[in-house]
Parts: C-alpha cells; sequence; structure tokens
DNA sequence: GCCAACGTTGGC
DNA sequence: GCCAACGTTGGC
C-alpha cells in the first residue's frame, strides 16, 4: 500500500465535502499536472491512503485521510467548455486527463498544520514543504505517514 | 494582494 | 531544441 497526500481548497472542496457526498466519495477531477496525473494513472492503486490536505486558506494543513477506490477514468470536465477545467486539447477519444475516486476515511479531531509540519525535523524530507513544490499529488512515506498521525493524536 | 517558483506555450 | 513570456500555485 502507499501513502500520498491531495491537495484541495477548502472554499472548492474540504473534506467536509467528501464526508457529505453519496458514499462519502468523489471523483477527484480538475488535475491539469502531468506529473499528477502520471501518480494517479501510473502509482495510485486502490486502498491507497491519502492525507486531505487544505491549501489556499487561512491555516493549510493535513486534516484528514481518505482511500483510493479505483482506478484513473478521464477526466470528463476536461470536455466541458463551461468548465474553469476545460481543456480543448482532451477529447472524449483522447482524454489528456484523468481522475479516480477518493472516498472518506476519516476528519482529525485536530489537523495538522503546515506551519507545524515545517517546524519538525522529522518531516524536513516531506515534498510538501519543499521550496517551491507546487504539486497537488504528492507521495508520502511511511514514515511520514506514521508521524503526521502521531502529530494530529490519531493512529494510523 | 504580493510575489517567488514553477510549468507550459510558442516563436525562432 | 532553446528560451522568453506568460499563467498558475499557494504561502504569507
Amino acid at each position: 500500500m502507499n501513502y500520498w497526500l491531495m491537495k484541495s481548497e477548502p472554499d472548492e472542496f474540504s473534506i467536509d465535502d467528501l464526508a457529505a457526498r453519496p458514499n462519502q466519495t468523489e471523483g477527484w477531477n480538475g488535475i491539469r499536472n502531468y506529473q499528477a496525473r502520471n501518480f494517479m494513472r501510473d502509482a495510485m492503486q486502490i486502498g491507497d491512503r491519502v492525507f486531505f490536505y487544505h491549501s489556499s486558506c487561512k491555516v493549510p494543513a493535513v486534516v484528514g485521510v481518505a482511500e483510493v477506490v479505483s482506478g484513473t477514468y478521464p477526466d470528463e470536465c476536461a470536455w466541458d467548455p463551461e468548465s474553469p477545467y476545460f481543456d480543448p486539447k482532451s477529447t472524449p477519444e483522447a482524454a489528456r486527463w484523468l481522475k479516480l475516486d477518493i472516498h472518506f476515511l476519516k476528519k482529525f479531531a485536530s489537523a495538522v498544520p503546515l506551519c507545524d509540519i515545517k517546524s519538525h525535523p522529522g518531516l524536513a524530507d516531506m515534498m510538501l514543504v519543499q521550496k517551491g513544490s507546487r504539486l497537488s499529488i504528492q507521495p508520502v512515506t511511511e514514515i511520514q505517514w506514521q508521524l503526521i498521525h502521531q502529530m494530529a493524536g490519531e493512529t494510523p
């Protein structure tokens, strides 16, 4: 099993939104970065665990855990001219952008803010805290997975 | 709102 | 294939 971190702006789609979805599951659409897409397509597997991260908000933080419950399939909002994620270069015949389904597992009673992650020496290697790192889907090591759970007062 | 860092685009 | 210009991300 692999571990990941996925960013979402809570104003757009928060962990509470995920928990409120039918089956507490949602297709993770809108990924428009090749590296992130390739992680989904080539490395993410059903059963993998995901940190749900709130970005571009007052307190950026890891706020909970989700699970990958599907393989990738076309992100059809790329075909919708009305969508903010519209990309005319993606077609139903040759889908450029993909998504997969994420299922809510838990919300941390106390979120782990970015500033705490930054100040923890054991997490200095996390992609999240690397200068200029903007990837919205990132791999997380098992050590990092456990440490952040520890900081949240949760058991992995 | 600012701006550093990064990815993408497109002319050459 | 280079690289300048541009757009986006995302913390602050």
